[in-house]
DNA sequence: CGGACGATTTTCT
DNA sequence: GAAAATCGTCCGA
């Protein structure tokens, strides 16, 4: 097998940044000046006021943007209370990229040993999980893929977003996802294709690592709204998480919480089904916020 | 400073 | 189903 020339190389980052410039013409975010690895980015205080009152002034309820207080809350009550909510990603030019969540995984703290903070490591990567609730913890899997959590209430804690249903930017999502895949750029991906992953999802909405240490309450190119679940998908299905091995007591617990019967979920878990009781998750149906 | 390893996805057999 | 792709991060020397 001959080494992956330097051409092909090039080739592909050219395909991706076309495309990005297509997508993002003059964007901020990738056009940056040499940002610090760890520099923390909080949103943009200047913009923000203008585009939250047109935003109150324009919307209902039912849409709001979730805020800091509803990210405080312990990891697996997070994980199921993610579930149904919408995931929304604003593009530099405008386009608006939206996904329902059907899937996530908690990671409770120091003490699971599947997450990266066992032990109590805290590292320049993982920082973001010890940040306050609602911070993105983004980081890099396989050298060429990321993972998308959000902190929760609790030191180390947070939550997978694992697999989204996509509601708008369809089109979008499958620009984003065909750009980096080898060889003919190949057939249309499904929609089923375009956020059933942990890393599909960040590819579908561009999210890479410039989102680390974000605060999904008050960035201005991501954030949450609110979006129960129906009345007519009211069970949660507990499984074992995926990828994390099979050792350990920590390794089967079930912190992986999906819709069940959603074709949108990226690994379905028959046996975990069979097992886990049906029934509303009152959290997830509560209106406390409002 | 070097080696091993991923909270994955894609491609090939 | 198996194996490759691909490199930031972490840990031990």
């Amino acid at each position: 097998m001959p080494v992956r020339g330097a051409a092909q190389l090039s080739r592909r980052l050219g395909q991706k940044k076309r495309l990005l410039e297509a997508e993002e013409p003059g964007s901020d975010l990738h056009g940056a000046p040499t940002p610090s690895p760890t520099e923390p980015r909080l949103g943009r205080p200047a913009s923000l006021g203008p585009q939250r009152s047109l935003y109150f002034s324009s919307s209902k309820s039912c849409s709001a943007r979730l805020g800091s207080e509803f990210f405080d809350q312990p990891a697996v009550a997070l994980a199921q209370a993610f579930l149904g909510q919408v995931l929304v990603r604003r593009l530099d030019d405008g386009t608006e990229l939206r996904g329902r969540i059907v899937e996530t995984e908690a990671y409770v703290g120091p003490e699971d040993e599947a997450a990266h903070s066992r032990g109590g490591r805290q590292t320049p990567r993982n920082r973001g999980m010890f940040m306050k609730p609602g911070t993105l913890y983004v980081y890099v899997i396989y050298g060429m893929y990321f993972c998308m959590n959000v902190s929760s209430r609790g030191d180390g804690a947070c939550v997978l977003l694992r697999a989204l249903e996509p509601l708008g930017g369809l089109e979008t999502m499958r620009q984003l996802r065909s750009a980096l895949r080898k060889g003919t750029a190949g057939r249309a991906l499904k929609d089923r294709e375009l956020c059933s992953g942990p890393s599909k999802l960040c590819q579908a909405l561009a999210i890479d690592k410039s989102f680390d240490q974000r605060d999904l309450a008050a960035d201005t190119a991501v954030w949450m709204e609110r979006s129960a679940l129906g009345a007519s998908e009211p069970a949660v299905v507990a499984a074992a998480r995926v990828g994390i091995g099979q050792a350990g007591e920590w390794a089967q617990k079930p912190l992986r919480f999906y819709v069940r019967g959603s074709p949108w979920v990226s690994v379905v878990d028959r046996a975990a089904e069979q097992s886990t009781q049906s029934g509303p998750l009152a959290s997830v149906c509560s209106h406390e916020a409002f």
